[in-house]
DNA sequence: TATAGTGATGGGACCAGGTCCCATCACGGG
DNA sequence: CCCGTGATGGGACCTGGTCCCATCACTATA
């Protein structure tokens, strides 16, 4: 049933297709009432080719990132003298450009609603987003910025992230991620003298 | 099997049973080498009874908290006149008087360690901590303390109150958990103002 | 041309988490 | 003495997730 010969022996991007299958069935019919086998279905795929290529139901939405990776070279890449918001902010710009070019705008758009709409998704999410610090703390230290630091900057620039995560996506044109997070990386470091 | 006449008709407590059965079972042998089965008969109960008091397995080590309601009312509680990171360090002195009592330190520390052992747990507490900041954003925000302002001081609080989690389970004696986290908050506020 | 190896896939058995519904049984009130 | 209530027991059932083995097209080598 799966695939069509003639060409290649099987279609390629099984886990794009799978992606696209389980976003569309998630905002058709949302998460808690799509079946993996539906996804894996719909994707011309098995439930066994499903667990394959993704740990788990929840990650066929989180799987191709590797967002902790690029913020972490963003902050190595740092010129040496950078401040650590500063550092973060040049992980934030490697972000627009390696995770949410402009081009994706609109399917992460898309994401985000499903993900909001379902306790289970927001959970992932949320456990991503410690990986997503702890990894900003990580190349932070490695500068020889203090621990403290770290912690706190990695902090904030999750937080100036999230924000221009959500601002970037609401709007259907505008300035690409980058700008969007400097700015919201500003407001925060704003905000926070005033606590 | 379940429960002993001649006294009452049903033994008191059996959340707090189950949590003390799931516990002592995470640590013996993992918690994804255990059944939410065994727990239950440990408590000597059944797995439609432990359902019936958690939503799932993860939740028999989160139900019976509700600190977000503590550090809510903590905020709500603070002087008028307090500061964003005042009325945070109210809410974490009640937190450490209504959640983390002394007594239950070694309890507290029993759990952290089953919990940083397993990813499964870390998700569910990850999700618990943006409930959380949420909760404490919310808070700030009925104070009149502006909407990022409110963001960043719950996110630099919840961060103080990780830390001060740590420190205070890491050790078997010594200040209670309010003097320990009002600590832990001047260190990341100096901290945030070397970003 | 033949043969063996490789890699992504299909398929089914199996376990545990989680839901649902109904039966049970002790207690309190009429 | 009977009935309502509430926490529980028990079992059917679905789905997420694991495991293991079969399949099948392509490739390399003889």
């Amino acid at each position: 049933m799966p695939y069509t010969v003639l060409v290649a022996r099987w279609q390629p991007n099984a886990p794009e297709r799978l992606a696209v299958a389980a976003l569309e069935l998630f905002e058709e019919r949302g998460y808690e009432n799509t079946t993996v086998i539906e996804i894996a279905e719909r994707a011309g795929l098995t439930k066994s080719t499903f667990f394959r290529h993704f740990q788990d139901k929840r990650e066929v939405l989180f799987g191709g990132s590797a967002m902790a990776g690029v913020l972490a070279e963003g902050i190595a890449a740092a010129p040496a003298t950078a401040e650590p918001f500063e550092a973060v902010a040049h992980a934030l710009d490697a972000v627009g450009r390696e995770a949410f070019p402009p081009d994706r705008r609109a399917w992460v758009a898309r994401r985000r609603a499903v993900i909001a709409a379902n306790p289970e998704l927001r959970e992932r999410e949320a456990l991503k987003g410690l990986g997503l610090t702890a990894s900003m703390t990580d190349a932070l230290k490695r500068r020889g910025v203090p621990e403290l630091t770290s912690c706190v900057a990695a902090e904030l620039g999750a937080l100036a992230m999230k924000i221009a995560y959500e601002r970037w996506s609401e709007t259907t044109d505008g300035d690409d991620f980058g700008e969007v997070a400097r700015r919201a990386l500003r407001d925060v470091r704003a905000a926070s003298t005033l606590c």
